[in-house]
RNA sequence: GGGUGCUUAGCUCAGCUGGAAGAGCAUCUCGUUUACACCGAGAGGGUCGGGAGUUCGAACCUCUCAGCGCCUACCA
């Protein structure tokens, strides 16, 4: 027996367990079935599982709970990355709690603690995923530095150098001075606040009493100007090019020259040519061959080429305003608008900086990554989302890929005595090559840099099953048939698993590309700690159980678009499932057991051939929906066809049957009844795998578990099967409406006559008993030479007219009110349809069907007017 | 600056190829019935941001105005 109410505490973690330990999620290498595998986007082994993950798994976890259901061979391989910054940062702020910093240890002791690290916390998020119902094949379970895709890495970064895709160069690029590493442009965050800009004046070197004008937001970068540019187009300016001018404070002549870059418009005209520290005076300082002086150490202190050593770009700043103002070169400082660049990670502002840097040709790579989408070969779903990766291919730049880290992958690179380059998967290897190039056994020195964490992650889709190494995983897995992530990481990972895929396995990593959007809270604001309006998945499934929150996800999924979290709404999804819950437990008690090798075809009964209809209705809804990614629609159809039409009507419908005395009915009745259930636990079970799990377990002794059991695809639906019910349904609804608006207490029993076709007084006559039930009617007649009395209400549905009869309680004035507001609605419909109807290009154009339907509304319309009308002059005099 | 999306019922949002405006929550009535009050029945509520155009027909297509958002960018 089932439980009186729906626990899902009572059984999640248990059933999960179980499918885990049954090997369930495996997928069967020996079938030759249709591959269906998706890999997932790998979180963060420091991660704990947050609501975006639970919205981005709850979607991967439906698709693949759904194909394996429709008999593919699934995979959904899982892992986590090692996420260089955000993990190194986390084990070394614990051991900062211990006093110990990493230069303490060393590097190779500092990874050994990494490692320990990761093997005493690094579970977390998995092991909150499979509380999730994430279906993954934890027995595959990778992690991106794992040996064997470490490899992987190697091997596809010396095959990239050797291509002359990855190279070396001396370049600015974005220095996080907290990390003392590079990274790339897109850990960079941009945020716009209100700075200053400072101008002052050089004096030329030879009229210090004349000035050249400048304007900057960073004075303190002066120290490493090596020109000033202006305009050969500045009238005012112009004859100043040629000329020298004078660096206060260290009195250091530098030229003035002719640039481009210096647009009259902006500033004072004249611009501060500082190459080593900003993006665009670099390229300035490449066109005229400037010096380039590096003023800053690797945590952004000023260094000895200035002034100013080991101040902090802050005080620097302060202390050269307060020089400049004290030798009068200081002009005036104003509020200004800026952009200023701040580390994904340390959160501290991002300098440029020049340095030794390794890159990846993106350029070169994107050129296949987006002739395979412009293809058709990878599909963004929704489509938008390939004009955002082509917009962003299209303007893409060079990818420094090294960082000064001690946690990840070390690059392949060795260096010989001077210095020369060799790039090899292992060392032995380098050793053997450079011994040969220099005719002896020589002393090599590893390249100390790791790469940054996205190159592995860009390896994901094959690396994870198993590349290099040709297998049976790669063969039947690879491509992998839809990615699923959030749009934020479209560039961090979506496009380098393009490039690097189109690079190294000339085919596309996944064939399809689901983009969802964020959860944000109940009233679209975006998430946050400082806001306090983040949500824990952990709590909330804690509350309303995985299912219910699992639900939510799916239903509120809409392509693309993003998620409000409404606490409200997970709880309606949790009295889904009670609803489901209860449903079954009506079921059981009323003994519906399904019966083995049960025909559906040969259900007599019409409410039950109506029922069986319906939900091959729905079922082919939430598979079209599925197949094209329409989640809420998917769930919505299923929600839609438990409460509202197998709850509400036919659970309803069937008592009658139950507590009469028909056994052939009964047994049919009981038959069908499981039929539905176990059908609906079918198509539910993707949403809401554990309550499904839990049901079908419970319910009968199953020969197949529901997680493998088999989804039904291309059914056919007899459209007459479903009219009579329909129509009942909307005659019962119509005198509820009656009774409703006249307070006819729900207690009171009343007869009810009908004026109706043929064909409609047959339908009531074979569902008298049921309509009757449902609409508390004493009885149900055809009317035929009744005498219509004064003493009657009167309502219709569709051609069918009901009168009740009310000896002596009718309320005249209600009743003609109510008629009159019908009277209304129905004239107001008639004019449009005349209207349309009266438009000679309407029904010359439009199609023909269009017509039709039209005019079959006006003639309903034109009846139940008349009726109407009827109804209104037997009270008129009342 | 470039790109891109949004504006529909009190709230949060659906509405796929243009053919009589939908859901959940909230609100208001009413509760005969042992599956369920985490419930049931009924009802109210929208000139689909403003304007113009295309069309027989527009929430949907075009233009335009207004407001909001996101991504991206080197404006000293």
């Amino acid at each position: 027996m089932l439980e009186k109410s729906y626990n899902p505490k009572d059984f999640e973690e248990k059933i999960y367990a179980k499918w885990e330990n049954d090997g369930d999620f495996k997928p069967d290498m020996r079938s030759d079935r249709d591959a269906f595998s998706i890999v997932i986007p790998p979180p963060n082994v420091t991660g704990v599982l947050h609501i975006g993950h639970a919205l981005n798994n709850t979607l991967q976890d439906i698709l693949v709970r759904y194909n394996r259901m429709l008999g593919k061979n699934v995979l959904w391989q899982p892992g986590t990355d090692h996420a260089g910054i955000a993990t190194q940062m986390v084990v070394e702020r614990n051991l900062a709690k211990e006093g110990i910093s990493r230069h303490d240890l060393g590097r190779e002791k500092f990874i050994e603690t990494v490692w320990e690290w990761k093997k005493q916390s690094g579970g977390t998020i998995c092991r909150q995923l499979r509380r999730l119902g994430a279906s993954c094949d934890w027995s595959r379970e990778r992690f991106t530095m794992d040996d064997g895709l470490s490899r992987a890495v190697r091997k596809i970064f010396v095959s990239m150098y050797k291509d002359g895709l990855i190279y070396k160069a001396k370049k600015l690029v974005n220095w996080d001075p907290k990390f003392e590493t590079a990274v790339s442009d897109l850990e960079v965050i941009q945020k716009e606040t209100v700075g200053k800009m400072y101008y002052y004046k050089y004096p030329l070197e030879d009229n210090p009493n004349e000035f050249i004008h400048i304007a900057t937001t960073r004075p303190e970068t002066m120290f490493g100007d090596t020109a000033v540019a202006v305009s050969k187009d500045n009238p005012k300016l112009k004859n100043l090019i040629g000329k020298n001018c004078v660096i206060p404070i260290i009195n250091r002549v530098i030229p003035i020259i002719d640039d481009e870059h210096a647009d009259p418009e902006k500033g004072t005209g004249a611009v501060k040519i500082t190459p080593a520290h900003d993006f665009n005076d670099f390229e300035v300082g490449k066109r005229h061959n400037l010096p380039m002086i590096n003023i800053l150490n690797k945590d952004a202190t000023l260094n000895e080429n200035t002034p100013f050593a080991g101040m902090s770009t802050q005080e620097a700043r302060t202390k050269t305003i307060e020089k400049l103002t004290e030798l009068g070169f200081m002009e005036k400082i104003e509020d200004h608008p800026m952009v200023i660049p701040y580390g994904e990670r340390s959160g501290v502002v991002i300098e440029p900086y020049m340095t030794d840097q390794w890159f990846v040709d993106a350029p070169k790579l994107a050129i296949e990554a987006k002739r395979a989408v412009a293809d058709g070969e990878m599909e963004f779903v929704p489509a938008v989302y390939k004009k955002t990766y082509f917009e962003w291919m299209n303007n893409i730049q060079p990818w420094c890929i090294s960082r000064q880290l001690w946690w990840g992958h070390q690059m392949p690179i060795w260096y010989g005595p001077d210095d020369t380059i060799f790039c090899e998967e292992t060392e032995e290897e380098a050793q053997a090559v450079a011994d040969k190039h220099y005719g002896k056994h020589v002393e090599l020195r590893r390249e100390t840099d790791v790469l940054d964490t996205w190159f592995s992650s860009g390896l994901w889709a094959f690396s994870t099953l198993g590349w290099p190494d040709q297998n049976e995983y790669l063969e039947k897995f690879y491509p992998t048939s839809v990615l699923v992530t959030a749009f934020d990481i479209i560039f961090f990972w979506v496009a380098r698993m393009m490039m690097m895929s189109m690079y190294m396995m000339k085919r596309v990593p996944f064939k399809k590309c689901y983009i969802h959007g964020l959860v944000r809270d109940a009233h679209g604001q975006k998430m946050s700690k400082s806001k306090g309006n983040t949500v824990d998945p952990m709590e909330t499934i804690e509350k309303y159980g995985a299912d219910a929150m699992r639900f939510f996800m799916a239903a509120m999924e809409t392509q693309g678009r993003d998620v409000n979290l409404s606490e409200a709404r997970i709880q309606g999804y949790r009295n889904f499932a009670t609803k489901l819950w209860n449903a079954a437990r009506f079921c059981e008690m009323n003994e519906c057991y399904s019966v083995k090798d049960f025909d559906i075809s040969e259900a007599k009964l019409e409410i039950n051939k109506w029922i069986i209809a319906k939900a091959k209705e729905a079922t082919a809804q939430v598979s079209t929906n599925l197949n094209n990614y329409r989640f809420s629609d998917a769930a919505n159809a299923v929600y839609q066809f438990v409460w509202g039409t197998f709850c509400d009507w036919y659970i309803e419908l069937i008592k009658p049957i139950f507590y009469g005395e028909n056994a052939e009915s009964i047994k049919e009745t009981r038959a069908v009844a499981a039929w539905v259930l176990d059908r609906i636990l079918v198509i539910m079970h993707p949403f809401m795998p554990f309550i499904t799990t839990e049901l079908w377990d419970n319910l009968t002794e199953r020969k197949v578990k529901l997680i493998k059991a088999e989804w039904p695809t291309n059914e056919t639906v007899n459209e007459n099967d479903k009219s009579d019910i329909d129509w009942a349904i909307d005659f019962i609804g119509a005198i509820r409406s009656l009774r409703a608006s006249m307070n006819l207490p729900a207690g009171a029993k009343l007869s009810a006559y009908v004026k109706a076709s043929a064909a409609d007084l047959d339908i009531i006559a074979k569902q008298n008993a049921l309509i009757c039930n449902l609409a508390r009617l004493e009885n149900l007649q055809a009317l035929n030479d009744l005498p219509v009395s004064k003493d009657m209400v009167q309502t219709v549905s569709r051609e069918a007219t009901i009168l009740i009869p009310l000896k002596g309680v009718v309320d005249f004035e209600a009743e003609r009110a109510r008629l009159q507001k019908e009277l209304e609605a129905l004239n107001k419909n008639l004019e449009s349809y005349a209207r349309k109807l009266g438009n000679e290009s309407f029904v010359a154009k439009a199609p023909a069907a269009v017509v039709e339907e039209e005019k079959r509304r006006q003639a309903e319309a034109l009846d139940n007017k008349a009726k109407v009308e009827e109804a209104l002059a037997r009270i008129a005099n009342f």
